[in-house]
DNA sequence: GATAGTTGCTTGCACAGGCAAGCTCAATAC
DNA sequence: GTATTGAGCTTGCCTGTGCAAGCAACTATC
């Protein structure tokens, strides 16, 4: 691996100074990256199964769990907005495309009639509890079972420091 | 929180299903959930800096960061394809993009003349000196930083268990 | 209550990504 | 050699997202 081609030694140039970023990247980054890459392969592998084995995109089975999650099974969706960190315009076609799909109801909201309440349908129910189980597994299976319980309580705490 | 409406005590039906299969996300998610979160706030906030602060969407200055770290700066596209998790048709396009906006050259690989060879540009390797230094900063302010040494060799133990 | 500002949502536009089809070149079989 | 298969890349089409503009309704101030 050539370095510092063609300068006299101890010249100081941009060669040198990417040399110098790439061994702080290289200092400074792999944990990050590590986090990186796990969280990738295991949100792809998620993303896939749910696709494959439930026909739902990773992102609808979100939106149901946080519809299911909720007293009456009922939310505005600005609170939808908060909870996905999507834009506005995205919840609004991502809800837009899920009640054209059966999985859940738009209706005014009754205490402000711009608003628009977000309900679960019973099919949209239905597909939540048919998709979970094997998801759980996944999540098992890729994060969670790899790790023991006390792996499992120093991550909790470390993530709690994160948030 | 109306649980189990109209229904007998005892019977099994799908708003029972529902309950259960909401007990189960709460029993068993919360550490995947956590670790989400944590992944997408950090992101956020890095791809946010580095567009406001440098210009440069976080998917560019991965790029750079691949392209720099290898002898030679530079890569045949199929190289960084499976370094970035992304199509081939998304490199592709993502590095016609790179080009002409100065940061990488395309040139036909010169053992295979259907390939292409991508090599990083003085002016890419000036954005990425540039970019890198703060960049680090807020990965160590949202991140490492925010745990001490034994919480980060724990976490690259679990990391590593998760690969 | 009128007026100004804000909020909740939708829509036009632009752009990035995946898939599949296509093209060129390479490798292998014969 | 020729033929077949496959690799590397590009392009057309479709989908999904963000931004900004727009609209309707709510709130605050006077």
């Amino acid at each position: 691996m050539p370095k510092n081609q063609g300068r006299e030694p101890g010249h100081t140039g941009p060669t040198t100074d990417l040399d110098a970023t790439i061994a702080r990247l290289h200092r400074e980054t792999p944990l990050w990256q590590a986090f990186l890459s796990v969280h990738r392969h295991i949100v792809e592998r998620l993303a896939e199964q749910m696709l494959t084995d439930h026909r739902l995109p990773l992102d609808w089975f979100d939106v149901l769990v946080h519809l299911a999650d909720v007293p009456g099974r009922r939310l505005r969706q600005r609170e939808l907005r908060d909870r996905l960190l999507l834009s506005e315009s995205g919840v609004s076609r991502l809800l837009v495309r899920m009640a054209e799909a059966g999985f859940l109801e738009r209706t005014p909201a009754d205490d402000d009639r711009r608003g628009v309440a977000v309900a679960l349908t019973d099919q949209g129910a239905a597909a939540l509890v048919a998709a979970t189980g094997s998801h759980l597994e996944l999540v098992a299976g890729l994060f969670t079972g790899k790790l023991d319980a006390t792996e499992v309580v120093a991550l909790q705490h470390i993530l709690a420091k994160l948030a």
